[in-house]
DNA sequence: GCAAGGTC
């Protein structure tokens, strides 16, 4: 009989098998991997996140013969995602006696250690089961608990269950109602994250709309090596100081003053994506520092961490970055006398910030991944350099008007050499009293902006400050926005079928639409896990809401999504006036059908073979969207006129 | 074909 321990991940299995054991065997089952000592005969398996998964039953499968009243009050089931991991894991569980479960201490991570358990125990009912409880992987904290185990936390598992269970309902409910009511090709997904997402970008997309912008007047002095500049409100304010405006003007005050710049803070997740979102989408970005992790370039990418660990020996990574392409960086860090690391307001302890783990030259990774190793690099030297010294200028200069300028120009360019390059502001050493020619004088018209529209970069950081999502999913969340073409462009400019569906949910489940839902869900999960509610309840009044919702659904508050998800696909006008729309028949042939079907019933048929896009050309003759169907491009009117001459021709 | 959360 053996011991089994079942970690969250891999790397968490082989840490902690490295510390438990000393003779260790790596042993692999087809493509699960494991640990093995032969001296303590015990087995240390890493999972892969969650290896089951919540489902409905197959009998609520078929979306337009399932009534959505019938859905909310469906069962659950759970399926098996991870079918590898769960065959090694039923024949280490074959033969185990003791099992502990030492995933991650945290709700996902209880649950995550209930799945496997369950498994265990379908397969062997007599095992004896523990759970340690680690923030750390660090030898004297897995010594320390894992001599002191205690048992599974239900409650916490829970509360994760009631997740589930209310992101599957909200979602898969909203989800079919949105994409049956649309009658669209497309899906139209709603969730709890996604949504209140989406709905951020279209709002902003409407401030933008609906922006009235103001004018202003800019009155602009130019001296020899500087300018300086003024606002005002109204014109005549303006045209009466651009007058006074005297051929000399005087300095009155002279500031100098040094600005010490710190360093940018360690990498987490966030920071990261964040970073990374400017030259490439979250997604990938995940994705390469992913195959980086693996590869063993940098350490685990999915933290929120922000403190390096004491345990971490900074100044030996610099030190193996003096022989690289970043020889020059690290020179700057190892020449300080003292190498403190910044550090951020967010500490945890179950991973470090990002760092880089070994040293690679450009030619070992291809061009994506070496951009984002180095990015990781220069911003890891970034955090150990020295803080970067600027001198800020300021100035106020009477010309008959007074003017405010300031500069600023960098000393020390410190972490700025490696990382990020600065922006100078020009501004010349000035004294009290200099007189200085005033070479022109101007005044400009200007308008002041809308805000502008969310970027990669800066939702991931604007999801992070709601609570919207987590540092492993928001990259998924923007990514999904994208596929069910909600948003496109980057910064994010919603489609017309994002700003219909937003539209819809509002009216009758605005709840699913705001960043509330998660919070309201967070303090639920938090009753459950103090024994103040349980599970059941929850998911149960969650049901309830949902079937309000849905008895609060009014056929009228849907029609706006037919309209909006033929918006962008208004290829033309119909007999009757009103548009023709791309459509898709049951069977999944494409047509061009009036926007007011049934009351008109007019069609024009398509090409069906081919890749069908939909071009910003009109055709001259008939007005129709010009189409490209299988790479050649068509009149879809024309295209039906030599279609029937051909058809009338032969018959 | 639905979500969000883990993980590769």
């Amino acid at each position: 009989m053996s011991w089994l321990i079942v970690a969250e991940k891999d790397l968490a299995a082989k840490r902690l098998a490295e510390i438990l054991f000393k003779d260790l065997k790596v042993l692999r089952d087809g493509k699960a991997k494991f640990y093995y000592s032969q001296s303590k005969k015990a087995y240390v398996i890493g999972l892969k996140g969650h290896i089951l998964e919540l489902d409905f039953p197959d009998e609520f499968r078929d979306w337009r013969n399932t009534p959505l009243e019938k859905l909310v009050k469906a069962d659950f089931v759970k399926k098996v995602k991870e079918i590898e991991i769960y065959n090694t894991l039923k024949k280490l569980a074959l033969e185990a006696e003791r099992v502990t479960i030492a995933t991650d201490y945290d709700r996902e991570g209880e649950l995550i250690g209930l799945e496997a358990l369950e498994i265990v125990k379908k397969f062997n009912k007599n095992v004896k089961i523990d759970r340690v409880k680690f923030s750390a992987i660090t030898r004297d904290e897995i010594l320390k608990v894992f001599s002191n185990p205690t048992e599974i936390n239900y409650k916490l598992a829970e509360a994760a269950v009631a997740r589930q269970k209310i992101d599957l309902l909200w979602g898969a409910v909203l989800t079919r109602l949105l994409s049956l009511s649309a009658e669209s090709k497309e899906v139209l997904s709603a969730g709890r994250v996604q949504t209140p997402t989406l709905r951020l970008i279209v709002e902003r997309e409407n401030e933008i709309k609906n922006f009235k912008p103001e004018k202003y007047y800019e009155v602009a002095v130019f001296f020899e090596n500087f300018s300086a500049k003024q606002n005002f409100k109204s014109k005549d304010e303006a045209e009466n100081a651009i007058i006074k405006i005297e051929e000399f003007g005087t300095v009155k005050k002279f500031e100098k003053r040094i600005f010490e710049e710190d360093r940018p803070i360690p990498f987490n997740t966030t920071e990261f994506l964040s970073e990374a979102a400017k030259f490439m989408l979250p997604d990938k970005a995940m994705e390469i520092a992913e195959s980086l992790y693996i590869q063993g370039y940098i350490s685990y990418p999915r933290t929120d961490n922000t403190v390096y660990p004491e345990s971490l020996d900074l100044i030996s990574i610099v030190r193996s970055f003096a022989k690289s392409e970043f020889s020059r960086e690290a020179e700057i860090v190892l020449s300080q006398e003292k190498i403190v690391p910044s550090r951020g307001k967010k500490e945890t302890k179950d991973h470090p910030p990002i760092y880089p783990t070994s040293v690679a030259s450009r030619r070992e990774l291809d061009k994506d991944e070496w951009l984002i190793y180095e990015l990781v690099v220069r911003r890891f030297l970034a955090t150990l350099a020295p803080k970067a010294v600027w001198e800020v200028r300021r100035a106020e200069i009477d010309c008959g008007i007074s003017f405010s300028v300031s500069g600023k120009k960098i000393v020390e360019r410190g972490w700025r050499e490696i990382y990020k390059k600065e922006d100078q502001e020009d501004l010349p050493e000035l004294y009290v009293g200099q007189k200085l020619k005033v070479l022109k004088k101007e005044l400009k018209e200007k308008e002041t902006k809308p805000p502008p529209r969310y970027s990669a970069s800066s939702i991931v950081k604007l999801m992070e400050k709601l609570n919207l999502g987590t540092k492993s999913t928001r990259h998924e969340i923007i990514k999904k926005l994208i596929s069910r073409k909600y948003i496109k462009g980057n910064p994010f400019r919603p489609t017309e079928i994002a700003f219909s569906v937003v539209e819809v949910l509002k009216k009758f489940a605005e709840k699913i639409t705001l960043p509330d839902m998660t919070a309201e869900l967070e303090k639920e999960m938090d009753d459950i896990e103090k024994g103040l509610k349980s599970e059941k309840e929850v998911v149960e009044r969650s049901r309830t809401m949902l079937e309000s919702v849905l008895k609060s659904v009014e056929v009228k508050d849907l029609k706006e999504l037919k309209i909006g998800a033929f918006k962008s696909k208004v290829l033309g006008k119909c007999m009757c006036g009103k548009d023709l729309v791309l459509k898709y028949s049951k069977s999944g042939k494409r047509f061009l059908g009036c926007i007011n079907y049934p009351e008109c019933s007019y069609s024009i048929p398509l090409p069906q073979i081919g890749k069908l896009t939909v071009t910003s050309n009109e055709c001259k003759e008939h007005g129709f969207k010009i189409l490209k169907v299988g790479g050649k491009k068509i009149c879809p009117y024309c295209n039906y006129l030599k279609w029937r001459e051909k058809y009338v021709r032969k018959s």
